[in-house]
DNA sequence: AGATATTCCTGGAGGC
DNA sequence: TGCCTCCAGGAATATC
C-alpha cells in the first residue's frame, strides 16, 4: 500500500537506473490500469531520454527530452520491478533502456495509473492542478487557510489531496495521534495551537517515513517492491484494542467516510 | 457542504 | 485442507 514515502523511495530507486537513459522500448502489456493508458504511450516515449525524476504528492514524475512527462500513481498495490527475471501476469508496462535494463510497472489490483502530459502543462494537469502543498513542508498557516470554515472531521479532510498532498490513511492516523487531536474534531474549529501541532506532526511523520524508506533503499538499492511498509512501528494504525504507545489505553477503531480510523481516546481529545 | 455509498481489483485473512 | 466471504486501499463519482 504505497503512500508518499513509498513513492519517494520508488522514485529515488528509479532515478538510479533511468536518469539520463534513452528509452529503447516502452511497451504497455494491457490497455489500462485504473484508466486507459495514454494513446500512443509506447511510440511517444520510445527513443526519448529521461531528463529528470520527481514526485508530487503520491504521483511519480518522469520527464523526458521529448517534452512529455510520464506520471505514474501506484494505487494500492503498484510497484516498479527492476530487471525482473521473468514477466508476471501483473506486469502492465515494460520499459527497456539503452543499457538494456528492464523496469516493469507491476500492479495486481490495478488501482494505479499512467499518464503522459507535456511537461510545460504539468501544473495544469487535472489531478496535479489542485494539489495542496507537500506534507513535508506544510505550515500551520497553510493548514489554517485550507481548513477555515470547514465543518467536516479533520480526519476526512486530511485525506483530501487539496488540503495536504500525499497523505494516506496510515499517516493521517499517525499524525493526528502525534498531535493529540481527536480524528472526529471539526477541522475548522481546531485552535491555532492545535493546527501548529498538527502541521509539525505531519512534517515529522512524513520526514521519518521517508528517512526510513531511504535507509531501506540503501540496503536494496532498488525499488523491487519487496520492501513493504517501513519496519517502523505505527503508534495507532492497525492496532485496534492494543495499548496506546503513549498511555496504554486501548486503541480504538472507528469508520469515517468508509475508511478505518485508529486513535487513542485518551491521548486524543 | 458533508456524509455515505459505489466503482474499480485481487490477495490475504478469517470463518467454518 | 479447502472453500467461502469479507475487507483493505485511492480517487472519482453519484446520491441524499
Amino acid at each position: 500500500m504505497p503512500e508518499l514515502p513509498e513513492v519517494e523511495t520508488t522514485v529515488r530507486g528509479l532515478e538510479k537506473v533511468l536518469l539520463g537513459r534513452e528509452l529503447r522500448r516502452v511497451e504497455p502489456r494491457r490497455a489500462d490500469l485504473r484508466r486507459a493508458f495514454p494513446a500512443g504511450l509506447g511510440q511517444r516515449l520510445t527513443g526519448a531520454r529521461v531528463t529528470r525524476l520527481g514526485r508530487r504528492g503520491k504521483y511519480g514524475l518522469i520527464d523526458t527530452d521529448r517534452g512529455d512527462t510520464m506520471i505514474f500513481h501506484l494505487g494500492m498495490s503498484g510497484k516498479w520491478r527492476i530487471d525482473p527475471e521473468e514477466l508476471g501476469p501483473h506486469d502492465h508496462l515494460l520499459i527497456e533502456t539503452d543499457e538494456h535494463l528492464v523496469v516493469v510497472l507491476n500492479d495486481p489490483r490495478r488501482f494505479g495509473s499512467v499518464d503522459l502530459v507535456p511537461t510545460t502543462e504539468l501544473s495544469d494537469w487535472g489531478p496535479l492542478a489542485e494539489l495542496a502543498p507537500e506534507p513535508g513542508e506544510i505550515t500551520a498557516g497553510e493548514l489554517r487557510e485550507r481548513l477555515r470554515g470547514r465543518s467536516a472531521s479533520i480526519k476526512s479532510l486530511l485525506l483530501d489531496q487539496r488540503i495536504v498532498a500525499g497523505l494516506g490513511n496510515i499517516y493521517v492516523c499517525e499524525a493526528l495521534h502525534r498531535a493529540h487531536i481527536n480524528p472526529k474534531r471539526s477541522a475548522g474549529r481546531l485552535s491555532p495551537a492545535s493546527l501548529a501541532q498538527l502541521a509539525g506532526a505531519i512534517r515529522e511523520v512524513i520526514g521519518e517515513a521517508i528517512k526510513a524508506g531511504g535507509s531501506t533503499l540503501r540496503d536494496y538499492a532498488r525499488p523491487d517492491g519487496e520492501l513493504g511498509y517501513f519496519s517502523k512501528r505505527f503508534a495507532v494504525y492497525d492496532r485496534e484494542s492494543q495499548p496506546c504507545l503513549s498511555c496504554e489505553a486501548p486503541v480504538r477503531r472507528i469508520v469515517q467516510g468508509g475508511r478505518s480510523t485508529f486513535y487513542c481516546p485518551k491521548c486524543q481529545r
